[in-house]
DNA sequence: ACAGAACGCTACGAGACCGTATCGGCGATA
DNA sequence: TATCGCCGATACGGTCTCGTAGCGTTCTGT
């Protein structure tokens, strides 16, 4: 990485967007506010506003910053990558900054086609790591051809970000194995017949 | 049930509460209006705050209201008890007013204790009706009885909470029947062996 | 060192919202 | 029909927030 010395106006921008995220993942995007950002940051108001077009911009671009990209892991084993996977994936997106956001994000998505973009952006993103894994155990053969993998993913997925955002518990590893090993155990490959 | 005939008063309080719930729904918990409450409802501003001390409590009441209580069927089978405690619920509580006002709500509920009490016991409340089917089929015989119920109804709820807030698609009939057939297949009784 | 760009500070207008005060009118009850 | 309680309408003070203006100061590149 080629990485040049931050200007003024770059270090300004990058506090602005720490700051912002800080302050969306603990009061949500709706009290968010300017002023607060500005106090936090020491950027003034004015060079904010230099900066970014308006609040929801603002946000937006904040938002984006934190996407977590989780590292995938290809052992060979089904069951240990989706658990590396969800595992990874669980525990970077809703313990940090990003997982106090999402509540407030999903539901500002709602009113915000931006935010909406934003928020299906990252659900995919994440949903396409699980595919992957999948998808290399249904050519290794471990997983039925005609196996719904989207559903399959929905039915991983499901019961931590249910946990987690509803429930409001954490996400142990022993959940996610107990999630995957129940999940696997329907979609067993039988015993090869051809 | 001994309906009395609903005063002046009562009438007001609960065309009050209703608006609410309607204005929760579609534009959230943060940016609903007591001035815009009064306008929807014909009942004065004034009047509002004679009935409820303040937006926190009338919000908080105008959700308890739209609490909803699933039928619960006793079949004698545990995958057709699931599937009709699960599409009941689920149908009832995200396709009407509920469910639009499920996500705004769970990000309040993160900073109004009494919000999050309230969603708390709303979501217990549902699971309950899935333990007591669950709870049904061990007595049958139908389920080991070292089942652990209570992931087992997050392995059941997870998938179709998630479907519906997080990839905001509809929870077809056919996402229920999968669901509770995959999760069973993984705690089918293993043949009476005493 | 010196221009120009970028920043910080203060102040401001506009609008939204909360919660209250005041007063006139309607409605149930005797 | 007289009375008392509840409601509606309007207006208001206070607060918060957005986004902008003006102006002096600091930094950056040459």
């Amino acid at each position: 990485m080629v990485e040049t010395t931050p200007t003024r106006s770059e270090r300004a921008r990058q506090a602005v967007l720490d700051v912002t995220a800080d302050l969306v993942a603990e009061v949500g995007v709706e009290r968010t506010t300017i002023d607060e950002i500005a106090n936090r940051s020491g950027v003034a108001k004015t060079t904010i506003y230099r900066h970014f077009a308006s609040k929801e911009v603002l946000v937006v671009e904040a938002v984006h910053a934190c996407t977590y990209i989780p590292v995938v892991t290809d052992t060979g084993s089904l069951r240990d990558d989706l658990i590396s996977c969800f595992s990874g994936t669980t525990k970077a997106s809703y313990d940090g900054r990003l997982g106090a956001m999402m509540l407030s994000l999903m539901d500002a998505a709602q009113r915000d086609p931006e935010l909406g973009r934003l928020v299906r952006a990252q659900t995919d993103q994440r949903r396409r790591f699980a595919i992957n894994v999948i998808e290399r155990a249904v050519v290794r053969g471990d997983l039925p051809t005609d196996v719904d993998v989207d559903l399959l993913v929905t039915l991983l997925a499901g019961p931590l970000v249910y946990t987690k955002l509803v429930r409001r518990q954490r996400v142990t590893d022993e959940l996610v194995a107990a999630v995957v090993d129940t999940v696997l155990a329907r979609y067993a490959v039988p015993a090869t017949t051809d």
